[in-house]
RNA sequence: GCGGGUGUGGCGGAAUCGGUAGACGCGACGGACUCAAAAUCCGUUUCUGGUGACAGAGUGUCGGUUCGAGUCCGACCACCCGCACCA
């Protein structure tokens, strides 16, 4: 037996020095073989990363090398999203550039990453700071200009009053700026759209297309896309008004009778008018205002309305109905403007109680009695049958809606139909103008006389400029002494650029197709592309199941109609994993303490070691840097391996579910490893040299090559479906087996069929754990005298014929319950299973001489005597 | 509030189609080796009763369908996630 230990330290570097020098991860696009693009979301380059990063980028790795091994073409790349707030904070930190700190981080996380012995190809390497890769999204910014796609308007924004700067949404704490505590204020700025709510509907379809995509994130794109059907009602305005009608949107034109009042959002066109002559609307508009934006706040917020004096005639002859403005209809949504029935909305019951306005029913719950029905606190939003409602009345629901539709599609109102079925979307255009120096400049010139000029096509890339400062607050790019003055490309004049730069979401929404092209090439290579797209397995974490997601699977889309791409879904397969946890530890005094300032006792305390004091555990929760829960790479690495902490990581929890580290697991991940290259080296002992394979096997080294056979067939299952958990422990029930028929070999001499089974179970041993634990497995290749790398190593090809047993053992359930198993054929008949089934003794003693009810002989299962 | 998911030993979890519940690992306990320890190896480990063969119970709760239910159906409980004044 050997007692020599693998030792990872010495391994790990060795080859990934040797896959390194030899370019075996490097990929072509010419390659022949069909290929296959697995792609993890790229990092934010935020610092360092810890062991809780990485579980995506093992998880893809697997993937990758095993369809290597598979005879694929393997595209497996990495970046950078690499622009972002944080940068410009640790820039006015540490008085220095973005950049620098970006790039400082983004060569920490490299080496952090290569550490992991990922299978990546560094050469197809980018970062979306890099002046090829934005110019080549300015480029894509003007197309869709061009197309209508891209568009601009005026919009509201966080404004800080002290630090007169924009603020990002995760900037305003509590209503008040992060850094300034003051109180934020709503501004309207002209800000840069695009027109995602034009693709509505074709996104909403596109998922039923993706049948590798997870439910949950289906269903959430689904829910955010939020598509319903209902009616536009125009209602007449009584006397002088600014306007002569008002339009509203709703999905419950049935209970138009019920209808009560209309309400307009506060930044309705009529609303603007009409507080133009009336301080006290503008003073109430104000006051809508000032509420903070976020959604706990809104939730919380009390209905408010504003009579503005004005009625509006029932399109159905009903009374005419009051007009209110009220802080609860959105502009952004409908019309901004809605008819209120109390009777049947909660939001609309509340708002009557309020002022006072009537609530009457107009549905009737099934079997109640309509004279003794009445809403009181709670409306009524289920079935029911129309009543008080005139030509409605006795209708069930999808009936009345139908009804009132007909009917107003039929009246006129300034010679257009009353009523107009419309379908609306929860889903509005995507903001994409950010107020920050730290992202992709928008490729606008603004020209006094001109409008907003395109920057022309050959003076891309619109750069950013190094020399500039964060000593103040606000964007440099505006107070840049040259950058943003320059000639308008149209008439010559004095302009100005736009400041503003793109959100960082369309950085990270065509990344996947620039990796196509190979290194060198034209950042957006439509060939490349076209050969590469869709990635066929995207692994990333849940919360970006629906921004990230949702706007790259409009990009993608959007830049096929444009003829830059060929699919329509950049993602064909997609995989949502779940974080590492990790326990946390606190001092006496509250102060978080780092894993390894703490040494966990016998008895299930903790303390801190060298001091001794009293450490507090608490629950695991996501690592993150602020509670010091985190374990790096490099201890990981120098202490048990790299292919521990892959192992590990790949063990025991589903990968969908979060996950504990935990020292005992990555320990039983190292004694794991042991065990492999000590049965290795048993095998090989005991086989000797490689001999030609036997014509005949008995039943010990049958047994075994079973085993192995069937342990490969099944770890590609496993793998193919992602249950990586599911594959580590068939690994496991392996070594079990294989050690059993080491210790048996050691018995006596070993026949040539044994030796020939010892060999080719530690062949196929290597190569199943290769994807999980890639070192080791070259190592232990290296051992087994193999040529070449295990990495490049084919999967271990599968006899059909050792995949089935010639005899199975049935359990005997007798009434339901199970009483004894019996051992047949494979090939037996149901007929000859239920005669030998009848003669077992146990069977026999049941039925005492009786006539067994029914039997149930359920082939390779299971028979069931029903006495 | 709306939508979705999950619930199995001390712990992480396994269980194609409804067919032996608890694979595999962790932990624990016992043993071998050792002067001793570490490492390694072997064994036991759902609960209850029994020395034991064995018997009974058991997959959040209650009920149902079925020869047979962790799996299907109905009601409920708990926890988690998403959205949230979307008319």
């Amino acid at each position: 037996m050997s007692t020599e230990r693998y030792n990872a330290r010495e391994a790990e570097p060795r080859w990934q020095r040797i896959w390194d020098e030899r370019g075996i991860f490097r990929t072509r696009n010419d390659d022949p073989r069909p290929k296959y693009y697995v792609l993890e979301m790229f990092p934010y380059p935020s610092g360092r990363i810890h062991i809780g990063h990485g579980r995506n980028y093992v998880m893809g790795d697997v993937v990758a090398r095993f369809k290597r091994m598979k005879g694929f073409n393997v595209l497996h790349p990495m970046g950078w999203d690499a622009f972002g707030l944080p940068a410009e904070n640790a820039a006015i930190e540490r008085n220095s550039h973005p950049g620098i700190w970006t790039y400082e981080n983004i060569d920490t996380m490299r080496g952090q990453l290569k550490l992991l012995g990922l299978s990546l190809d560094w050469s197809r390497e980018i970062a979306t700071c890099d002046p090829s890769y934005y110019g080549e999204q300015q480029r894509i910014f003007l197309a869709f200009l061009k197309a209508g796609i891209a568009y601009r308007r005026e919009s509201e924004v966080n404004w800080d009053p002290v630090d007169h700067t924009v603020l990002a949404n995760e900037q305003v704490i509590d209503g008040r700026g992060w850094r300034s505590g003051a109180v934020v204020e709503r501004r309207k700025l002209a800000q840069w759209f695009f027109r995602i709510s034009d693709a509505a509907q074709e996104l909403l379809d596109g998922l039923d297309t993706l049948e590798r995509w997870p439910d949950k994130v289906r269903l959430m794109q689904r829910n955010w896309i939020g598509r319903s059907e209902g009616l536009h009602v125009r209602f007449a305005v009584q006397g002088p008004a600014p306007l002569s009608e008002i339009k509203v949107y709703t999905t419950r034109p049935d209970t138009l009778f019920g209808a009560s009042f209309l309400a307009l959002s506060p930044g309705h066109p009529l609303t603007e008018a009409l507080a133009a002559d009336d301080p006290a609307l503008a003073a109430f508009v104000e006051d809508c205002r000032r509420g903070g934006t976020s959604t706990a706040e809104i939730e919380t917020q009390e209905k408010m309305g504003f009579d503005t004096g004005l009625k509006v005639r029932h399109p159905l002859g009903g009374d005419p109905l009051p007009v209110y403005v009220a802080n609860f209809v959105l502009m952004e949504y409908g019309t901004g403007a809605i008819f209120g029935c109390p009777a049947h909305d909660q939001r609309d019951l509340d708002f009557a109680r309020k002022y006072a306005l009537p609530v009457t029913p107009v549905v009737l719950p099934p079997g109640a009695d309509p004279a003794a029905f009445a809403i009181d606190a709670i409306a009524y939003v289920e079935d029911g049958t129309l009543y008080q409602s005139g030509f409605l009345d006795g209708l069930a629901i999808p009936d009345a809606k139908e009804a009132v539709a007909v009917r107003l599609e039929g009246e006129t109102l300034g010679g257009a139909p009353v009523g107009e079925r419309a379908v609306n979307f929860r889903l509005r255009d995507w903001g994409i103008s950010r107020q920050r120096y730290w992202g992709c400049p928008i490729p606008i010139i603004h020209c006094t006389a001109c409008g907003p000029v395109p920057v022309p096509e050959a003076e891309l890339p619109v750069r950013l400029p190094e020399d500039v400062s964060f000593d103040q607050p606000g964007n440099p790019l505006d107070r840049h002494p040259t950058w943003a003055h320059v000639a308008c490309p149209a008439c010559g004049g004095p302009a100005r650029r736009e400041t503003d730069t793109m959100d960082t979401f369309v950085d990270s929404s065509w990344y996947f197709a620039r990796f196509a092209a190979e290194p060198g090439a034209v950042p957006l290579d439509s060939a490349a592309a076209s050969h590469w797209l869709p990635v066929d397995q995207y692994i990333g974490g849940v919360e970006h199941a629906i921004l990230h997601l949702l706007y790259a699977r409009f990009f993608t889309r959007t830049l096929k109609k444009l003829g830059r791409l060929s699919v329509e879904e950049p993602f064909a397969g997609l995989f949502t994993q779940g974080m590492i946890v990790h326990e946390t530890y606190r001092d006496a005094a509250g102060r978080w303490l780092f894993p390894e300032e703490v040494e966990k006792r016998a008895d299930g305390t903790a303390v801190r070691i060298g001091t001794e004091e009293p450490v507090t555990v608490g629950a695991p929760e996501k690592m993150s840097k602020s509670k010091r829960n985190v374990v790096p790479p490099e201890a990981v690495a120098e202490g048990y391996g790299v292919d521990c902490a892959r192992w590990f990581m790949l063990s025991d929890t589903p990968p969908e579910r979060d996950s504990e580290w935990t020292q005992a697991g990555i320990e039983g991940a190292w004694r794991f490893v042991q065990r492999i290259w000590r049965l290795v080296g048993d095998c090989l002992a005991l086989a000797g040299e490689p001999v030609a394979r036997p014509d005949a096997f008995g039943a010990e080294s049958t047994a075994l090559r079973r085993a192995a056979h069937k342990l490969a067939a099944q770890v590609e299952e496993d793998i193919e479906r992602l249950r990586f958990n599911v594959a580590v422990a068939r690994v496991h029930s392996f070594t079990n087996l294989l050690n059993d028929a080491i210790v048996a070999a050691r018995k006596g001499p070993v026949p040539a069929d044994v030796a020939f089974a010892l060999r080719e179970a530690a062949s196929f041993l290597v190569r199943v754990v290769a994807p999980m634990a890639p070192h080791l497995a070259e190592e232990c290749w290296t051992v087994l005298g193999e040529a070449g790398l295990a990495t490049q190593a084919p999967w271990p090809e599968v006899e059909p014929a050792l995949l089935v047993d010639d005899t199975v053992t049935l359990p005997i359930q007798i009434n339901g319950k199970r009483r004894a198993d019996i051992t047949v054929p494979a090939a037996a008949s149901p007929a000859e299973v239920e005669r030998a089934v009848l003669a077992l003794d146990a069977v026999v003693k049941a039925l005492d001489g009786r006539a067994p009810k029914r039997i149930i002989v359920v082939p390779q299962r299971i028979v069931n005597v029903v006495a």
